[in-house]
DNA sequence: AGTCACCTGATGTGATCACAGTATCGCTGG
DNA sequence: CCAGCGATACTGTGATCACATCAGGTGACT
């Protein structure tokens, strides 16, 4: 039993659970399950089973017929349509929020690129995961438009899972570090070179995966 | 008790609530509570309680502190907020859908379009509320990118109640009919034409509401 | 031995119960 | 008559119970 005192549990399990989806914790075609989770985490089924029903509200995960809930698994459509919306609204967050980035928030990100560097050198996936996460917002959340990041980290959400499963088999060296060239337009405070190094970050995963032939068209049998 | 049949209760609850916000039934400030709603609608907290968990997740309402539920009040940072993030990606639905809009939708948006007219005519706001909800989605939906859709949706979710309080109050006949403007561009098969009416659409909405000096930047004392 | 029916276990969903916190209202003292 | 204070009713939140549903396995029958 929850003595008191703490956060809503509520609150809790869904940050948990967020948080796993975004660091690829949870693959997509896993299965979950209210009472597996309760369980797992030490809670009753109520906080679990509010927590998934807002990520299904943010399709993170889909309630399939009845019986079974599970992390959505990609097809070439879906990663392509997520894709498309990441490269529409993350370099205009990332344009609106130059302005506002100050010294303090430029130390963190070139703190964030470092730990980078060293999950891609140790081959550390699921750093490399939380790393990158924390680059990209720590950007985005320097503007004020709640909303807009919102709506990016409802993206993240459902792009997370998949970008694990192929991060996680790729070579990560492969990546060319459009974090340090976003790095250098934030500094030399240009817009446009930021913008630019956003959306190339974001489309240098979209070759990797196409490579990668991981996308099917069809939902995968298991 | 629920005999049978029927869809999920949840999810009934959660379209019912929905359509109040779009439609502008509830207005921002207005109060929810799990309780209230579930005897008003004859069912228990736990759907309820299920449903504005996913609202609150897409921002539709917020929990304020504990004990008060409510559609958030609108500041003008919120509002400015919620309109760009319509500028930019409604106007790229728009753009992505005019190649696949057939005759049948186009017949459909021309009847909506019609029932928009006579709704404005009567000064039926809530007919206008609805009309312009389907006309705008019908278009959007033409495109299959649903994970582009649902974020629109989401901001129609939020903006809804907002919109309603303000045209509520203003004659709509001040408003230059868009629309019409839109559905020529799509007969003439005109992408960009499309787009610039879609955006002035929502910016004719933005400069209403800025003359209408309903934004405040504190909550609305009721 | 193969196939089908039934049965059991587990799951999502809705209802009800229980608890902690807060706002509101009425009472009392100045 | 007004201010301060305590009780009460109402709220969200978490736990538990109850039920319909479906997957998977085991048994019997051919």
């Amino acid at each position: 039993m929850m003595d008191a005192g703490e956060e809503r549990l509520n609150a809790a399990v869904y940050a948990d659970l967020r948080k796993r989806l975004v660091t690829g914790k949870m693959t997509p075609g896993c299965e979950l399950s209210t009472r597996g989770l309760a369980q797992e985490l030490g809670v009753s089924q109520t906080p679990v089973r509010d927590a998934l029903s807002r990520l299904a509200a943010e399709g993170a995960v889909e309630i399939r017929s009845k019986r079974r809930v599970q992390v959505p698994p990609m097809t070439a459509a879906r990663f392509d349509d997520l894709l498309r919306c990441r490269l529409l609204l993350e370099p205009e967050a990332a344009g609106l929020a130059l302005p506002h980035m100050d010294g303090e928030r430029l130390k963190r990100l070139r703190e964030i690129d470092a730990a980078l560097d060293r999950a891609i050198a140790t081959g550390d996936a699921e750093a490399y995961m939380e790393g990158n996460h924390a680059f990209h917002f720590t950007l985005y959340r320097a503007q004020e438009r709640r909303t807009l990041t919102q709506l990016i980290e409802t993206l993240w959400l459902q792009f997370g899972p998949f970008m694990r499963t192929v991060y996680g088999r790729l070579a990560n060296a492969t990546l060319v570090d459009q974090h340090r060239l976003a790095i250098e337009a934030i500094v030399a405070k240009d817009a446009v070179a930021l913008r630019k190094a956003i959306a190339a970050d974001i489309s240098d995963g979209m070759g990797l995966i196409a490579r990668s032939g991981l996308v099917s068209s069809t939902a995968p049998s298991v």
